[in-house]
DNA sequence: TCCTTTAATGACCGTCAAGTCATAATAAGC
DNA sequence: GCTTATTATGACTTGACGGTCATTAAAGGA
């Protein structure tokens, strides 16, 4: 008798229109009636899905996020450093600015939503673990050096990246600038900042 | 005849009474309401001395950089690798959270103001192109590679080294998290991921 | 003390957007 | 095609906050 509708379809529908605003746009400056625009519907059709704004974002994050993750997830555990530092220049972002300024937004005011700090800092907090553990690995096979605590250099190594593509992302969206300097930083984690070993084919006598 | 009041000084006190607002609660989230409150003064009397709430965070902006710049700018350039890392130490946050969040919330809502993004990416452009010109004469004396440019080598560090700030301050404020991968990050900057080279007493072989 | 000029106040206004809900539209069964 | 349960709509309500301004207070000179 009645009318019925596919509420997982609908749901996707109006997370693909607020991931394209909210990218966009950011998500303060989103309007509900912008996001009931790009989804072809009412605004208080919106309500019959997500609660309000702030769930909308969650789920948002949420959804995104677990993308990510799955996708990482499947990749084969890197069996050298160099292996390591290739996986790291694919899977960093490519066009600079993306979601990025999404995250400001919904980090920004006040940290108020400790639902959306927990989703982006527990991805970054997974991440790093993995990185983790392939450092351990990679120390026992000699590709890293051991005198670092392999949990920490994982966190790190991954809030430096993520600088790199923050500043990129606000300050500098020229695609040019990001492969110069995410290759730089490459080169940095690999080697260092200091002069090249002396296994290395590399001038020490200026 | 009239009555007189320092303007600098009211404006000095407004601003301090922002910066602790807006550092502890985020720039969208505190109310005009809560500056003056703050500050001691009715609402309407901050309009006496700032145009409005963007230009009260313009100019807590430029001063708050201002006075980093300058500390920073009167440092003796490093002699030596050592030297220059010693000083990123020093000059990194202690604390976690701090200033960091605000400036999450300024440049979070779709970039709107782009004098905020202004001011603070010509703080980091500016740190980037000081430590450019520092490795510039470090690589000079061989203390540092020199198959990096260094204009974006500099660029680069400042980005991670921000990555690592950003991160401690938005998911893990933890004093001791903090000074762990501050010198994790340090001491990758110096020698890199990789192993270390025969000339560092480290052994190589499992 | 009184007058004049500048500074301070806070109730008020206008705007803006999130969220609601009475009403209309739709689809499935009979 | 009629009925009914479900879904869609968008005008309206509500609350909030940045900014204003008529009014009051303060300070210095005569």
């Amino acid at each position: 008798m009645p009318k019925i509708v596919d509420r997982e379809e609908m749901q996707t529908r109006i997370l693909d229109a607020a991931a394209s605003c909210f990218m966009t746009q950011g998500f303060h400056v989103t309007k509900m009636d912008d996001v009931a625009r790009a989804a072809q519907m009412a605004k208080g059709t919106l309500y019959l899905y997500f609660k309000g704004k702030d769930e909308l974002m969650l789920a948002l994050l949420r959804r995104y996020f677990g993308e990510i993750q799955t996708r990482i997830a499947q990749l084969p555990a890197p069996q050298t450093l160099e292996q390591f530092l290739h996986g790291v220049r694919l899977s960093m972002p490519t066009d600079g600015q993306g979601a990025t300024s999404m995250f400001f937004d919904v980090l920004g005011p006040g940290f108020q939503d400790p639902r959306a700090v927990e989703v982006i800092g527990g991805f970054f907090d997974w991440l790093g673990d993995i990185y983790g553990d392939q450092f351990r690995a990679l120390a026992d096979r000699g590709e890293v050096r051991r005198d670092l605590d392999p949990g920490q250099a994982g966190r790190t190594v991954v809030a430096m990246l993520d600088g790199l593509t923050i500043h990129l992302a606000l300050f500098n969206p020229d695609p040019q600038a990001f492969a110069a300097r995410r290759d730089a930083a490459i080169s940095i984690l690999a080697t260092g900042l200091g002069p090249a070993s002396p296994t290395q084919p590399m001038k020490e006598t200026p």
